[in-house]
DNA sequence: CGGAATTACTAACGTTTGTTAGGTAAAAAT
DNA sequence: ATTTTTACCTAACAAACGTTAGTAATTCCG
């Protein structure tokens, strides 16, 4: 039986709590209390706070380039390619909520150096969204005036889901994912039939 | 000549440095910098720091709130509603965009009595919005399969711009809302002719 | 002119913060 | 069986925090 080692159960404990009460508002007062032990001892197995932020940060950031980079180098079709790339992007989120959300919203606390190179980072997951619509352009499937701002809009949209998505919700995450990949496609406007 | 209160232009800093460095880690002390005097000079003016953020969080939703209720009261057309909906929702964000940042950002920071009266200004707010995409259904404009999921997708993409959007950038507040209005009504999707 | 606000100051308070030092008991490794 | 490592402890630190008390100078108003 592979225990979960103690350092990870730090970091899926300050997770959680990052995410309740913020990066700051959380102290590894309360990261101890919630794991029973003093604040100290969590100095046993990390080297301090920040080092939490950015393991939790740079994991999700990993995987999710990861995931865009299999996507554009598996697929062909820009359609197919978005279909998937939204949906790894969505069961990766939901997947993890705590750590998510705190990639999503705490990443701007990180140390001047950590956090260039999240941004480098972050903007490599771009990329790899843009290359989808760049794809498309050339399949002429999708249209976009900017791209730029295409991609932005996407991922806001695929972001926001870590503020109401509830694992015990009435939408499975593919279900999410099928949603938001008919709104981004064909928005709100019924078709004009003929 | 009508000069800022001194205690608008603590509303005006704190604004500021909030979005900057986030309510907890900006400091009274790091704000009466920024002003020129001393911390404790700032409680001749305010409260607390809570009552900052309190004062900033509701002055945009009770913005955003006369906006929404103003396009419902005035406009019949349901997508000129949403249109004229998102206008005004550019327009304020990029309006006050360190307030907006902050609005968006920080209000979880609100004390618990606080939290739940915003929460509420904030379902308004969504409701707003719900009620434009119902209009539109019955007049056969938009379908969405499911209205709460798309009148928080919608926001997450207007509100997103407070992430990228500068005044010194080369699109207008007018063009953006433009933008993303043709985003969310027709989608990524290339129009099938005929 | 004289009293009342207004706006700022210095000094200090009690807490909370992340973190270090040094120690102890149990478990693992040799 | 002895050493080493692991995982925790208590005690304490220096710094930073929001805020209060009390006071002096300036401005406003009758």
């Amino acid at each position: 039986m592979d225990t979960i080692s103690r350092k990870e159960q730090i970091i899926t404990t300050s997770a959680k709590l990052f995410r309740q009460k913020g990066f700051e508002a959380a102290s590894m007062r309360d990261i101890a209390a919630e794991l029973g032990i003093e604040a100290a001892s969590l100095y046993s197995h990390i080297k301090s706070k920040d080092e939490i932020l950015e393991t939790i940060c740079f994991r999700m950031a990993d995987e999710l380039i990861k995931a865009i980079d299999e996507v554009n180098d598996v697929y062909f079709n820009a359609e197919e390619k978005l279909a998937t790339a939204i949906k790894n992007h969505v069961k990766i989120v939901t997947g993890d909520l705590d750590s998510s959300t705190v990639f999503l919203r705490e990443w701007r606390r990180l140390s001047a150096g950590k956090l260039a190179e999240f941004i480098k980072l972050r903007n490599k997951y771009e990329d790899g969204f843009m290359q989808i619509l760049v794809n498309g352009e050339n399949e002429n499937v999708f249209d976009a005036p900017d791209k730029k701002f295409a991609v932005l809009t996407i991922l806001s949209a695929v972001n926001w889901i870590t503020e109401w998505y509830s694992p015990k919700g009435n939408m499975t995450p593919d279900e999410i994912a099928e949603h938001l990949f008919r709104f981004i496609t064909t928005g709100l406007r019924v078709k004009t039939t003929a």
